[in-house]
DNA sequence: TGACACTCCTTAGTGCACTAACTATAAGCA
DNA sequence: TGCTTATAGTTAGTGCACTAAGGAGTGTCA
């Protein structure tokens, strides 16, 4: 016993088990506003500013440009934002909201509380342990 | 202030956040054994118990069986398991370790430790928050 | 000015993860 | 026994996430 390769004892499964029980919590709060989990969370980068580099929100989201690069044309596809060269450096492309990207806002603010109520957990056990990941984060991207 | 959608205070960013970023942590030390993430969890999976079906499998991982037929496959291509059907349920395929596959797990048992190191945080931190997740795992999967 | 290095994004390729639809076997029951 | 329902796994399709390679623009500096 106390093996070191226990399924179970892995903080590596528990986050990847964590992670994917969560964002399926997501999946039928999100389905009405048409946005997976992924690009819920670019939305919620660009509410807080836009218009911002890809390059930026890939720093915010802690995600590659090539894994943006195609969900970005999916949101734009869906007439949520809009893609354009920057004039001053025409290598960085500005993702910007349209009307509809930012009135989608309206029904995202009733997202937080249903995910809550479906945990059944208190907030407060909720954020401890979002500033808990907060330094497993930052632990990890040092490394 | 106080935004409820703020993208650094959601419960789901940070745990997708480190999920990738501690997974990316594993991808150099799993390399040399021919592993992703996702097969070194399954091979976890195995090594406590073997043979066992698919769908075992699947609970103990909170894995679809869509998502764990054709990795299952590639593990087989490797030669680190075989996939038989069950003579008493022809329904049921057992998975069952070969000599390969039991023999990685040598190699696999200085894999915990090297990421330990590489995080730089105390054991006892990581299994707090380990213990945390598995509640949280608890939650959503009862919602 | 022209070569070089660097940055920003895109494309290609692989693998994971899900839903929906399907095949095949097994079990329940009139 | 034969019909129906349920279970186990596979396949198809979509989208995410990574690495590697590449194209296009920018900056530096001899």
């Amino acid at each position: 016993m106390n093996d070191p390769l226990e399924l179970d004892r892995q903080v590596c499964f528990a986050l990847a088990a964590a992670s994917r029980s969560v964002i399926a919590l997501y999946r039928p709060v999100l389905e009405p506003l048409g946005l997976t989990h992924p690009q819920y969370l670019v939305m919620l980068a660009l509410w807080e500013r836009s218009p911002r580099r890809v390059s930026h929100l890939g720093d915010a989201l802690f995600l590659e440009p090539a894994t943006l690069s195609p969900l970005l044309k999916r949101l734009e596809a869906a007439g949520l934002l809009t893609r354009t060269r920057n004039s001053d450096d025409e290598r960085a492309l500005d993702v910007e909201l349209t009307d509809a990207g930012r009135a989608l806002r309206e029904k995202a603010l009733a997202v937080p509380a249903q995910i809550v109520a479906r945990l059944g957990m208190p907030v407060s056990r909720l954020e401890a342990i979002r500033d808990e990941l907060t330094e497993l984060i930052e632990a990890a991207n040092a490394a």
